[in-house]
DNA sequence: CATCAACAAGAGCAGTGATCACACAAAGGA
DNA sequence: TCCTTTGTGTGATCACTGCTCTTGTTGATG
């Protein structure tokens, strides 16, 4: 029964009909990105998107078995897209700056965030249920902590780190801690000390957290303009982690938009410091 | 034409008819909360909720006028439940251990969240689109923030507060963040000092973020068991807002469940310190 | 008692994800 | 070249959703 291809396996992809298929795959995805930065996942309508295609309701299910397969095919690109950027932001960066480079990782994921937010929601709002994360997004998921892990491992292997705060009235790390820490080392940080594993998972939940808060309104009515906020707290986590402070130079943005495909969400309020996100974008995507 | 009790304004709610309707509002909140639990937001459907209640499918909107005001009925007592653990956990602490406090709210927000874990993400995950968080959810939405800020803004008015870390390397606090940590100031915190809101800000978004990375799936083969991690971050955290270390008591926990209604969310595992995540919830709300 | 508002029920509308049988065209071996 | 296989587009159809409208009933209040 199945094969659609030996099960979306893709035929030997040359051929006239192979083409057309990745070219309509192609286009399915870019207009259900298109319904979803506009309405969000829950408005992404399969019909629709067959609508504005101009094709049979039922012609989309040839390409993505269910919505569930193309919510993930859409996430699976936004964290690439992520990934992207904040490997772009670092390499755009002084090897061995490390603050620096944790500066300008840091603003390029959320100018990322800021320009695609119903994207970064899918990706990193609340999972949909029922919904079991198939494998194919762990991969392009640890793209992005994969980043800032090495960057952490680099410092660490260089002994670039301050050991700054260590032991500054904290306790040894409890055994339970060092378990999680000496695991989270053979995956990824290989050269850094628990400690700094520890604050570096700290660290890492601090930006994604903050960027969420943003994004998902909760900082209405208390902070105004995130930007600086966000940065300075970029400079603190680093602080923390152990990193030097940014040398001084022509960063301004440190990478940007990352320019991962797509723009930075449009011209207006786009470069001016203010904080990238538009009226509209506000009228839509708000608050909670 | 629309009147329902002067737009769901409420009668002198006395009466046998008004008991009935608070009676029944209470049964389809329930009902929406037990389906919420099952299957998530996106999976609340009124038509079931009504049929589970064997009533009509159209007389659930004498009661709710649409599945947004339904789901923000739900918000706000999410919201407040939130709050109340995070209060009864404040209120448990020797209110001169600053530490501690911040500890035990911590695990009290954290032990809310994982035992509900929808609920949680209907609040601090993606909103939904369309749908305008009207006033109502602002109000409980601030009673936790609150309760860290008062924290914060207490131990700043009885000098408890460790400078330790201020002027380790970090430059002063640039005038557009200044502006926010002062209009934060008045706000919540009249007793601390801009870097202390800004860590507070800092030390807010950290807690949020870790829990959220962990009830979305974020730490899937990265952290196994979160809790301890969990306690260390507080740690670290509350010792860059300047908070003593948290005093040695007859703590354990801090307020646990926090007990705010409904139960810690079944008996299995729930406080031998593994997790208090079940094999059922993980099969069911997953990871990303 | 009479009146009016709140209520419950059912039919119905437009929309959704998903499945099916059917017709057609490309691909590839005989 | 024919002919089979396979992928593709179509329309009908199902079960379901949120929501509205109409109809009839019942409680509360004058």
């Amino acid at each position: 029964m199945l094969s659609i291809c030996e099960a979306v396996g893709m035929p030997p992809s040359t051929g006239l009909r192979a083409r057309m298929r990745a070219e309509l795959t192609g286009e399915i995805k870019d207009e259900a990105r298109r319904q979803l930065a506009a309405e969000g996942a829950p408005g992404l309508s399969l019909r629709a998107v067959t609508r504005s295609l101009g094709m049979a309701s039922s012609a989309i299910y040839r390409y993505f078995p269910s919505r569930d397969d193309l919510l993930t095919a859409l996430i699976v690109d936004a964290y690439d897209a992520i990934g992207a950027a904040a490997e772009e932001a670092d390499a755009s960066c002084s090897p061995g700056d490390y603050g620096g480079r944790w500066r300008a990782v840091g603003l390029a994921i959320r100018a990322w965030a800021v320009a695609h937010p119903h994207e970064y929601a899918l990706v990193y709002g609340s999972p949909v249920p029922g919904y079991r994360a198939p494998e194919d997004t762990v991969g392009p998921a640890s793209r992005v902590t994969f980043v800032l892990a090495r960057m952490v491992d680099e410092a660490s292997r260089d002994g670039a780190l301050l050991e700054s705060a260590e032991g500054l009235g904290l306790p040894a790390l409890d055994v339970a801690v060092l378990d999680e820490s000496r695991r989270l080392a053979d995956l990824a940080f290989p050269h850094a000390s628990d400690e700094v594993v520890v604050r570096a998972v700290i660290a890492w939940t601090q930006l994604f957290g903050m960027i969420s808060f943003e994004l998902f309104g909760h900082f209405h009515s208390v902070i105004e303009f995130v930007e600086p906020v966000f940065e300075r707290s970029l400079l603190e986590t680093g602080r923390m982690v152990g990193f030097p402070p940014p040398r001084r130079g022509p960063q301004e943005g440190g990478g940007a938009d990352g320019g991962a495909g797509r723009g930075t969400g449009g011209g207006p309020g786009g470069a001016d410091g203010s904080d990238g996100r538009t009226e509209a974008d506000d009228e839509r995507f708000y608050l909670i």
